[in-house]
RNA sequence: GCCGGGGUGGCCUAGUUGGUUAGGGCGCCAGACUCAUAAUCUGGAGGUCGCGGGUCCGAACCCCGCCCCCGGCACCA
C-alpha cells in the first residue's frame, strides 16, 4: 500500500496476552512491525509506534488461581517479562500499555456506551454453564461432556475429539467444569449482543479498500458472504471492565482489548486534541500488524466497533502466517517451542530479527528449525555481510587508516539506487523478506566489486596504483554505509557498529534513506574492525 | 462439506495483466584468489513447473476435470 506522506502514520502490533512467556511465534509479529517503522521513518514518514498487554480474560483468572496469586499479580509478572522481551530484541514501542490500565477502563466504557445510546447493543436470554464447586460461570471452553451428535467425548463449544460439530451453549450432554472435573449445569442468563450483523454491508465496502495483506482481506471477506451473527460481548467475571451499569458482567476481552489501542495512544500523546486526529478525525493513517489467527477479530468485529461508535477506521491490516517449530505446530507439552529469552541467551538479538524476516515471506508459515538458522547466520550474516565489512574495513583501516579519496562510480551509485527501489517497494508490499534479500544483494554486490577490482594487488604497486585502490575501497566502504542504514531496520543494534567502524559521527537509527548516495566523507578516521557475527554452531 | 493458501531440479524459493534458452539460494562438482571469520569470486551438472484435457502462433501463468498438503470454519484467547 503506498502511504499517504503528508499524514502521521499510527503503527500498532497485536497485544500480547499475558499469561505465559514469549516464544518466537509471538515475535513474527512484531519484529517485522518494528522493522516496517523503522524504515518508515526513514523514509521520511512520522510514525508511531504502539502495543501492550492483553490483561483480561478468562485464562488469566484461572492462571491466577493455579499460582495462588491474584489476576493483577499474574499480569504485572508477564507484562514486565515482554516489555523485557521487546527492549532485548530492539522491538522499539514508543508506548506499550496494557488494558487494566484505568483510561483502557474509561475508554471501553465511553465505546460501549456509544455503541448502546447507537442502537448496536441488546439484551437477550442465554444459556450460560455454571460449575457449584467453582461457583462461576463456565466459558464453553471449560466445559466437557458428552457430543449430541455423535456421543464423542466434546468441549462445550465444539466436538473437537469426535464429529467436530459446532455445539450451541446447552446441547452438550452431561456437562463437567473442566477446571474441577464436578458436574456443571447451564443456567439461563442475561447478557448483551453487539448486533454485528447489522453491519455487513458496511464491512463489504470497508473490506474492499482496506489495504494490508491478502490473507487479512480474504479471510474477513469470507466471513461477511456467509452471513454475520451477533456477538455476545459481555461475561460473567470479576476480572475485566465493568459493563455499564452492571456490576456483575464485564465486557467480553475482545472488546476492551482493540480498544487499547487507542487508550495506549491517549495515554502517549496525551493532549485530546492531538491523540483524537489518530482516531476520530481521520487524519492519520491506522496500520495494524497481528498474526493470522486474530484476522477476524481486526477486520470484521474490530472495525464494526468503531464504525458504530463513531471512531476512525484502520486503514491497512498486516497479517503474518504462523509459526512451526521443525515442521510442527506450537506445543508446550511436547516441547515443540523455541522460548524467546532461552534463544537470547543464547544468540544476539539481531540474528532472530533477520532470521525471523529472512527466512519465508511475512503471510507465509514460518517453519524454525536450528538447522536453517545456523545455515543462515553461517552463510549469510557471517559469509556475505560480515565478511564483506570485516574485509573491507580491515583492508582499508590497514593500509589507509581513512576513508581515502576518490569518486564513487555510476556502476555503484545505480546499482544503490536500484536496491533502494527494491527496498521501498518491498516495505509497501508488507514483503519483509524481500527486503532483506534485496538489502544482502547490496552486500553481495560489494563482495562481488572488491573481488573483481583486487584491491590487494593494487596496494603493493606504485602511487598510481596506490591511488586507484583508494577509489576501489572508498566505493565499497559507500557500498557497506548503504547496507547499514538499509538494514538498521532489521539488525539496529548490528548496523550501529558498523557505523562506528566506519567512523560515521551521525546516528545509525535517524540515518535516512536518503543518504544512502551520499558519498562518505573522504578523510574521515576508521575504526579498527571488529568480527560482526561469530559462526554459530547447533 | 465449504472457504483460503499451496503443489516449480536433492531441499527452500521467485515468477499478480500468458511471449526470447523457467530466475535465486542451500547442497554438490571444478577452477580462481588470498584483503577477509576455510570467508570471497568465476564456471558447471541437475527441472515432464501436482495429473489429465482445452484455448492460443505461444501457458508454470487462462479455462474445465481430478489428486495431494496446510490452515480456517465464531463467542477460545
Amino acid at each position: 500500500m503506498k502511504i499517504p506522506i503528508d499524514k502521521p502514520i499510527l503503527v500498532t502490533s497485536a497485544l500480547p496476552y499475558v499469561n505465559g512467556e514469549c516464544h518466537i511465534g509471538h515475535l513474527r509479529t512484531y519484529v517485522p512491525a518494528d522493522i516496517y517503522v523503522r524504515m518508515l521513518r526513514k523514509m521520511g514518514y512520522d510514525a508511531i509506534f504502539i502495543s501492550g498487554s492483553d490483561t483480561h480474560g478468562t485464562p488469566i483468572v484461572l492462571s491466577a488461581e493455579a499460582q495462588g496469586i491474584t489476576p493483577e499479580e499474574v499480569v504485572e509478572k508477564y507484562h514486565e517479562h515482554f516489555k523485557r522481551i521487546f527492549k532485548d530484541l530492539n522491538v522499539d514501542f514508543d508506548y506499550y500499555g496494557q488494558t487494566d490500565s484505568e483510561s483502557n477502563h474509561r475508554r471501553t466504557e465511553e465505546i460501549v456506551k456509544e455503541l448502546i445510546e447507537n442502537g448496536y447493543v441488546y439484551k437477550k436470554g442465554t444459556k450460560q454453564a455454571f460449575c457449584n464447586t467453582c461457583g462461576r460461570f463456565l466459558p464453553d471452553r471449560y466445559v466437557e461432556g458428552e457430543c449430541p451428535h455423535c456421543g464423542a467425548m466434546a468441549r462445550g463449544d465444539e466436538c473437537d475429539q469426535g464429529c467436530g460439530k459446532h455445539l450451541e451453549p446447552g446441547e452438550i450432554i452431561e456437562p463437567r467444569c473442566k477446571i474441577c472435573g464436578s458436574e456443571a449445569d447451564f443456567k439461563e442468563q442475561e447478557q448483551f449482543f453487539f448486533k454485528l450483523s447489522s453491519f455487513a454491508d458496511f464491512l463489504i465496502t470497508y473490506l474492499d479498500k482496506l489495504g494490508g495483506t491478502r490473507n487479512a482481506k480474504n479471510y474477513a471477506k469470507e466471513w461477511v458472504r456467509k452471513e454475520l451473527m451477533d456477538w455476545c460481548i459481555t461475561r460473567n467475571l470479576e476480572w475485566g471492565v465493568k459493563f455499564p451499569g452492571r456490576d456483575d458482567l464485564v465486557v467480553y476481552v475482545w472488546v476492551d482489548a482493540p480498544i487499547g489501542y487507542i487508550s495506549f495512544t491517549e495515554e502517549l500523546i496525551e493532549k485530546e486534541e492531538e491523540w483524537r486526529k489518530y482516531w476520530t478525525e481521520d487524519k492519520a493513517t491506522i496500520v495494524h500488524f497481528i498474526g493470522t489467527d486474530i484476522i477476524y477479530h481486526h477486520c470484521i468485529f474490530w472495525p464494526a466497533m468503531l464504525k458504530g461508535a463513531g471512531y476512525s477506521l484502520p486503514d491497512a491490516v498486516v497479517a503474518s502466517g504462523m509459526v512451526k517449530i521443525d515442521g510442527k505446530t506450537f506445543s508446550k507439552s511436547r516441547g515443540d517451542v523455541v522460548w524467546a529469552a532461552e534463544f537470547l541467551e543464547r544468540f544476539h538479538p539481531d540474528t532472530l530479527r533477520y532470521y525471523l524476516v529472512a527466512q519465508s515471506s511475512h503471510t507465509k508459515e514460518l517453519d524454525f528449525s536450528w538447522d536453517s538458522f545456523s545455515t543462515r547466520m553461517n552463510n549469510e550474516l557471517v559469509a556475505i555481510l560480515g565478511n564483506l565489512v570485516h574485509r573491507v574495513v580491515s583492508f582499508a583501516y590497514k593500509n589507509f587508516g581513512v576513508v581515502p579519496e576518490g569518486d564513487i562510480e555510476d556502476e555503484v551509485l545505480g546499482k544503490i539506487e536500484e536496491i533502494r527501489e527494491e527496498v521501498v517497494k518491498a516495505v509497501e508490499e508488507y514483503e519483509f523478506k524481500k527486503l532483506v534479500d534485496s538489502a544482502m544483494g547490496l552486500a553481495d554486490f560489494g563482495n562481488g566489486f572488491f573481488q573483481r577490482e583486487e584491491p590487494w594487488h593494487l596496494i603493493k604497486k606504485g602511487e598510481k596504483e596506490r591511488e586507484r585502490c583508494g577509489e576501489i575501497v572508498k566505493n565499497v566502504l559507500q557500498i557497506i554505509k548503504a547496507v547499514c542504514v538499509l538494514l538498521e531496520p532489521v539488525m539496529p543494534s548490528k548496523m550501529a557498529e558498523v557505523w562506528q567502524q566506519l567512523g560515521m559521527e551521525s546516528d545509525v537509527h535517524s540515518a535516512k534513506l536518503d543518504e544512502i548516495t551520499v558519498p562518505i566523507a573522504s578523510g574521515q578516521a576508521l575504526k579498527k574492525p571488529k568480527k560482526l557475527f561469530e559462526r554459530v554452531e547447533v
